[in-house]
DNA sequence: CTAAAAACCGATTGCCTATCGGTTTTTGTT
DNA sequence: AACAAAAACCGATAGGCAATCGGTTTTTAG
């Protein structure tokens, strides 16, 4: 799935602004722009279609919000771009994990440790 | 950077090969797919302007080899991927780990543990 | 020097995003 | 119910890129 300029701006914004009709998002983002109403609306459509937004009918207009946070968007990207390249059967993201850690010198491997650790930790919190 | 169908079965070709030249490549994986040796030069030609193939004049025909790794490849696909929603000075890479470690369970939190683990190990018998 | 091989160039097709104009549908009001 | 305004929907065009080749130019070996 391939993601335009203009899409990754709105999703950005859906991550700012929990929900919004075109008209709003028209006026934060395609006024700017120089974007027509339309267009705008043209991409929140296309969004919608890929299932990385939700709406609802809000009495005159959609309400659109984000379906997906950053995170899962990244992951999400991250196993589409990979996922050719990776073992069947294989979490195409851990294997990019997996691949790429090569790629990081030891400061990083720490940080990336660290993190996991932090990751633990919230699920511990939560549980 | 857009990697086409044709374009990812070469460079694993390359991953395996070594090293060969359009009319090589096209035996392998041109005929079988029914594409001509032109398309074969093309794509190839392609991914050596992307920087992914080298290639050397080697007496009649050039030589193709790979420049990248498959880590590396996929390393450089997850920061093209991710690097639009990524703060600037983040490296991306590190970013998207983070990010895309929020998908993954305990149990593929302990595998990436053990793979930063190897990956260490696998520094400090190198140096 | 020349024929064959390889590289190079340019054109076409197909897919997808971006961008809108114009038409249809919906909705709130009188 | 009728209508005007708002919003959604449809269809068209442009632009970018991979895929695909045909045909021409360049290179190379004998």
């Amino acid at each position: 799935m391939q993601l335009g300029e203009l899409e990754k701006l709105v999703l950005q914004h859906f991550w700012n602004v929990k929900e919004a009709d075109a008209k709003q998002v028209h006026k934060v983002l395609g006024l700017a722009r120089g974007n027509s109403l339309n267009t705008i609306q043209s991409t929140l459509d296309r969004l919608f279609k890929k299932e990385l937004l939700k709406r609802t009918k809000q009495g005159h207009a959609y309400c659109y919000s984000a379906r997906v946070d950053r995170e899962g968007l990244i992951a999400q990207l991250i196993s589409n771009v990979t996922s050719d390249f990776v073992e069947d059967g294989e979490n195409s993201l851990i294997a990019a994990f997996s691949s790429a850690s090569a790629q990081l010198n030891d400061e990083q491997l720490d940080t990336l440790e660290k993190m996991i650790e932090k990751q633990r930790q919230l699920r511990k919190e939560r549980a």
